[in-house]
DNA sequence: ACCTCTGGCGATAATT
DNA sequence: AATTATCGCCAG
């Protein structure tokens, strides 16, 4: 075949990738990028690199020969010859130590799986590696060309209708010659965000009623259902088959880079296909004219060719949620935290079942509200595309993989990848993910020993000071050489050694090499980074910094949790337990420092210390805690969390023993810290939530209970008498897998399974809403457990909320007070002992 | 197909 | 009636 992909014009321009992948042309596999100039032209750029494995070699074998004998292996697979096209003896590290290996180049990635069976079955053969590294990151690593980052190409420019043997819808295709890191320039976000209307959630059934889109200036709704004074943004279109066709046209004029939607790889997209075969039409939205695809499993990846799909549901629920207050990821929750701004309110049931019927019948008013709502939908994915933009560029860059799948990825993938693009300066052989068994017998092993958790005497303290390690066990990590290769089983002179303690039912002690391991070089560096993010968010707090900030911690805490998951290759429980170990090794010196200073320790848990001052001062706090740096190791720092007011430890239920992990302290601007009370607990309902929020509050900032008491009797007094809101006493618990498979048949269980009778669309991860209705109170609650809206205004089971929700919620705090659950359900507002 | 780890509290059902 | 198992969610 005669070559198309010479090029004749010789070009040179500065290229930020913004998306890959990967083909074959002219019988080699080809690298291809989307993205954009620095003059900011829509822009191709076509590179190679070479598709290779390892082989280890059996000890004493005949390297040469060896090497000659995998040369030749040629096989026909797929309609092509596989074949390895040279072999190299190279000098390489693997788990850290220097070991020679053959590098097996081959004619084509998808050529490694079968070129691989054939290589393992030589006697030579002892192990096969990197044989399931994906050749975009094979790509990224080897030619040092990242995502997001800008880069020089050199090379030709190719004619796309001629020269270019797929179609491509940019402003120019350029074959790379030469391609190298290079300054920074401007990026403009060019993106679209997009919002469906359908007339029934499941995909499959029923159809697209309206489609808006929106970017920063861009408002536009698309609809069939045709209706008088329309907002501007409104076109009407004939039927769905048009509107499909509509969508797709503005996406194509409008070029973006970015297409955005929020569940859209749950939702939109799948639906969409859906509907686009069911009209026979050929759902092109990227530069290549070829189909939306979607991964396969559970929860499938939509890509489009040439734009980044980004479903930002995936990356608030996967990294970004976990510092925001809202009680659900919603896009009306996020939304409204960060930007401030909400969903429209409608009948969203009422107007699907309107359109969903022949003759339904629907209000122009109520159109022109549906279409507003629709487009405020996708003004709001737009708005939190910018606001989330920059930390899910951070990330991609941290990682060095695409974004397309950073925006989907969860911890382990970032912790992997963020080792694996960084190996190649180590001349380090990636070590393989386990197989079958392996994976099976790692995740049965037993749990080893974790954190140390202090028990507290319950009680109201004044003047709390608290330390808290930065990046604590990460820290350890670094501190220590702590890694799968760096572990040794004998002491190494100049080497680490773990304090003993007890390991799979025997007392143990660990060591670790002298030489810096590449996963602590690693992880050091990621430190460096989360340090300068931490000091950014304290000197400019916003909520994109916090987020940002925790997960840097978190991905620098999930490479600790890595050497515990069953999927890592750089699986070592042992270096997991050895952690904790010397963790607990540290709190506990740390608690007994302080201590002996006179301090009294109140409590501690994992990395941090919490204790009275006393008649001491914040002065004689923070000598102590520099006194206490002055005697760590290597990078392990103990911080200055804050100086509280007042705080308070409860009792558990049970009454036996101080509760770990359920405090709260009350900081000098007024601010409450509550930890692991009901307040902060999702499955409880709002009304036991909020009182138990304002007992703490008023206990805190009064220092005695009367008013909180006081409070909670006319709480009390309300539900009663019925006056208690219904939703108040919506209990939320999320339906954690299938219905089926679950033992023990809880209320949320029992709801999930009338709500699926009803048509509601439950699955596992729904968040299941409910109400405990009056009626028998012999039976197990589950029997009560209603809907929220099969419950009539205070038809709520009055005691099941005061002795279930609202009275546990505040009965311990009440008893470091010394008033009982009687006095609270009684409202007897007797003298406690203390006023004797 | 994918999945970071352990410690802990408390609600409810299931079992004895 | 008391104890144990299951479940969800949170702290770190
Ligand atoms: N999500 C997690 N996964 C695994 N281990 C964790 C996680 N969160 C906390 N830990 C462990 C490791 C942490 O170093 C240790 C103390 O937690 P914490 O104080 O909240 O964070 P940190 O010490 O890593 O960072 P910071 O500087 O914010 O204190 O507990
Ligand atoms: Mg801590
Ligand atoms: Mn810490």
């Amino acid at each position: 075949m005669e070559s198309t992909l010479k090029g004749k014009e010789q070009v040179k321009l500065d290229f930020i990738p913004l998306d890959f992948d990967y083909l074959d042309l002219d019988g080699k596999c080809h690298i291809r990028m989307f993205g954009r100039t620095s003059e900011n032209k829509r822009c191709c750029v076509l590179d190679t690199t070479d598709a290779y494995f390892w082989l280890f070699p059996r000890a004493g074998i005949d390297l040469k020969k060896y090497a000659e004998k995998v040369a030749k292996i040629s096989l026909e697979h797929a309609s092509r010859i596989a074949k390895v096209e040279k072999v190299e003896i190279k000098d390489k590290h693997f788990l850290g130590n220097p070991i020679k290996a053959l590098q097996v180049f081959v004619s084509n990635p998808k050529d490694i799986a079968v070129i691989k069976d054939i290589a393992k079955t030589f006697h030579e053969t002892l192990e096969k590696k990197e044989t399931d590294i994906n050749f975009v990151t094979r790509y990224i690593i080897d030619k040092n060309v990242k995502p997001l980052e800008w880069v020089h190409v050199e090379g030709r420019e190719l004619n796309q209708y001629i020269e270019v043997p797929f179609d491509v819808d940019t402003d120019i295709v350029v074959m790379a010659d030469e391609i190298k890191p290079t300054q920074e320039h401007e990026l403009k976000l060019n993106f679209l965000a997009f919002d469906i209307e359908s007339t029934e959630f499941e995909i499959g059934k029923g159809e697209i009623v309206m489609i808006s889109l929106a970017d920063h200036n861009f408002h536009k709704v698309l609809t069939w259902k045709k209706y008088s004074n329309a907002p501007e943004e409104v076109e009407f279109v004939k039927d769905e088959a048009e509107l499909i066709e509509k969508f797709m046209k503005i996406i194509h004029e409008r070029k973006p880079d970015f297409l955005v939607g929020y569940f859209s790889d749950g939702f939109d997209l799948p639906y969409l296909r859906a509907r686009a075969e069911q009209n026979h039409i050929k759902l092109d939205l990227g530069l290549d004219k070829s189909n939306l695809s979607f991964s396969r499993g559970i929860m499938p990846s939509a890509k489009i060719t040439g734009r980044v799909h980004i479903d930002l549901y995936r990356f608030v629920n996967n990294i970004f949620a976990y510092t925001l207050q809202s009680p659900t990821i919603s896009l009306n929750d996020v939304a409204k935290e960060l930007i401030g701004e909400e969903k429209l309110e409608i009948d969203l049931g009422h107007i699907t079942k309107e359109l969903r019927s022949t003759h339904g019948k629907i209000k122009d008013a109520e159109m022109r509200r549906f279409s507003l709502y629709n487009l405020q939908d996708a003004v709001l994915t737009s708005k939190l595309f910018l606001k989330l933009w920059n930390n899910l560029a951070e990330l991609t860059k941290v990682v060095s993989e695409p974004l397309f799948e950073v925006s989907r990825a969860r911890y382990a993938y970032l912790v992997e990848n963020n080792i694996l693009h960084n190996l190649k300066r180590f001349n380090e052989i990636a070590a393989s993910r386990p197989l079958g068994e392996e994976i099976g017998e790692r995740r049965e092993r037993e749990k080893y020993i974790g954190a140390f958790v202090k028990e507290p005497r319950p009680d109201v303290y004044e003047k709390v000071a608290v330390f808290d390690f930065r990046s604590f066990w990460p820290s350890i990590i670094v501190s220590f050489n702590i890694s799968m290769p760096t572990l040794l089983e004998k002491k190494e002179s100049g080497g680490y050694e773990t304090p003993e303690f007890e390991f799979d039912g025997k007392k143990r002690k660990f060591y670790f090499q002298k030489q810096e391991g590449f996963i602590p070089r690693i992880l050091k560096e990621l430190l460096e980074k989360r340090k300068e993010t931490k000091a950014e968010f304290k000197r400019n707090p916003s909520p994109v910094l916090e987020a940002k900030d925790y997960a840097l911690k978190t991905l620098a805490n999930a490479t600790y949790g890595y050497f515990g998951f069953f999927g890592a290759r750089y699986y070592s429980p042992e270096c997991g337990a050895s952690i904790t170990a010397i963790s607990r090794y540290y709190i506990h010196k740390t608690i007994d420092e302080i201590e002996k200073f006179g301090f009294e320790v109140i409590y501690s848990d994992t990395d941090s210390v919490m204790f009275a001052l006393g008649n001491k001062t914040e002065k004689d706090a923070k000598e102590i805690l520099e006194k206490i740096n002055k005697t760590l190791p290597g990078t392990m720092e103990l911080e200055l969390e804050n100086f509280y007011v007042r705080g308070i430890f409860v009792m558990t239920k049970k009454g036996e023993t101080g509760a770990k992990k359920k405090y709260a302290l009350l900081a000098k601007d007024g601010n409450i810290k509550i930890r692991g009370f009901e307040a902060v607990r999702r499955d409880r309902c709002d009304l036991a939530k909020e009182t138990q929020d304002v007992v703490l509050k008023k206990v805190l900032e009064e220092g005695k209970a009367d008013n909180a008491l006081a409070y909670v009797i006319k709480i009390l007094k309300e539900v009663r008498e019925k006056k208690a809101p219904i939703e108040k006493l919506i209990i939320r618990t999320k339906l954690k897998k299938a219905i089926e498979s679950y033992e023990a048949r809880g209320p949320h269980v029992v709801v999930a399974e009338k709500m699926l009778e009803q048509g509601l669309p439950v699955k596992a991860g729904s968040l299941i809403e409910y109400v405990i209705a009056k009626g028998n109170s012999k039976e197990r609650i589950r029997e009560r457990a209603k809907l929220p809206d099969e419950v009539e205004k205070g038809g709520y089971d009055i005691d099941y909320y005061i002795e279930h929700q609202i009275v546990p919620a505040v009965e311990t705090i009440f008893a470091v007070f010394g008033i009982t659950k009687e006095q609270i359900i009684e409202g007897k507002k007797q003298k406690n002992l203390g006023e004797f």
